[in-house]
DNA sequence: CTGCCATGCATTGGATCCAATTTTCAACCC
DNA sequence: GGGTTGAAAATTGGATCCAATGCATGGCAG
């Protein structure tokens, strides 16, 4: 079961992650399978765990499609996102090493160098992600993971719309951040997180024209 | 693929929720099927919801078995308990009726009649997960969901262990958090949710007897 | 008697096939 | 001309079949 359908899996998050299947559109089990040179049911298995995960919606007899979020949605799933994620900084704390410290840092200057909207995006998750998943708990690192992953369509709307204008503060907060990881300090650490998550909430509530509706 | 695999999956869930199937073991696919009366194939695709999920592993050629989990995963997940079912609760706040409201009294009465510890169980959870519910966000009362379900396990194996000892200090925590949602202040609503929750974390910590290691 | 290897059984992984439902599109009636 | 109804095509849902992998038992050699 295993290996052809977390290989479809992976190809159809990343597909969705990419921005290459939107909102709204539907995904047929026999585009994907013909695509992958698979038969229809490693598709379907993966479907279902994609259901699971958030990333798309099954309507009996009428398939898998993408789901609109509205901005409601995602406004508490930002909360979600500031309540786990210094939570999560605060468990993988004792176990980063100095070389995952210096990665953050080389991570946030290519970042300073003024790259790319997709670039930016790459490396904020990296930014992110990759630091929790030093705490080493699953269901932890999952469930941020997924809140990721569901709203990443509209931060990148969000981000096409805005441009890189705002771009200072985002650096200024992960560099706060940064010096608080440095620091052991998983106090300030978490309050500057929470307060950088907080913020996008904010100025993303300003743009209701990413969103359904 | 829906009506089947829905139904497999919840007779696994509750099957898995009701300790008929304990961690560590295999669930082996032609037993759920014939089991049910249905094909191998929805109970491969229910498994994989379930592996999504998180309530059963899933090892290539090996097939599926309920994963033990550490005291620290679960003391994690408590850790996650706490900081989003507060917000969940904020959410809903303005959504309750006082239907709901009086609900939540008949619970907690039954509760208080010194029920054993499967309708504890039972009780517990709806006076909970039912709040929740009314926000609407999916994936907020999901994620709570899932760490309910995972979790199980050792909440009952805990409460088979101490006993009805204690149940005096859930009452006054329930009753301390149906005051303040009727008075709608979610402020203290939450904190005393979230204390309820760290209090029922550092008790479980004390018994490590239930865990794998 | 013990440890290793091989053969056979059980279980899972993947593909193909058929039935059921939905959707599309066109003809027809108003 | 627009809306409704019908049938055909497309798509999904479910079952059966075959291959591949893992596991256990038993035989053989040391």
């Amino acid at each position: 079961m295993t290996v052809a359908t977390q290989r479809v899996a992976d190809h159809l998050r990343s597909a969705i992650l990419g921005g290459h299947i939107a909102p709204g559109e539907r995904v047929r089990q026999e585009d994907i399978a013909q695509q992958l040179g698979a038969s229809r049911l490693p598709v379907r298995e993966a479907l279902q765990m994609l259901a699971a995960e958030g990333l798309v919606e099954h309507e009996p007899n009428k398939g898998a499609r993408v789901p609109w979020l509205s901005m409601h949605e995602v406004d508490v799933m930002y909360k979600m996102r500031e309540q786990l994620e210094p939570l999560a900084l605060a468990e993988s704390m004792p176990f980063l090493t100095p070389g995952d410290l210096l990665r953050l840092d080389e991570i946030q200057e290519e970042i300073e160098t003024g790259v790319d909207v997709e670039s930016f995006m790459s490396l904020d998750r990296e930014f992110h992600l990759r630091t929790y998943s030093a705490c080493g708990i699953d269901q932890l690192t999952n469930a941020v993971t997924r809140l990721w992953n569901s709203t990443q369509y509209y931060r990148r709307a969000f981000m096409q719309l805005t441009g890189p204008s705002r771009r200072w503060v985002v650096n200024a907060e992960h560099r706060l951040i940064i010096d608080a990881v440095s620091r052991r300090d998983e106090v300030d650490a978490g309050r500057f997180l929470a307060g950088h998550i907080r913020r996008t909430r904010i100025e993303l509530r300003r743009h209701p024209e990413v969103f359904a509706e």
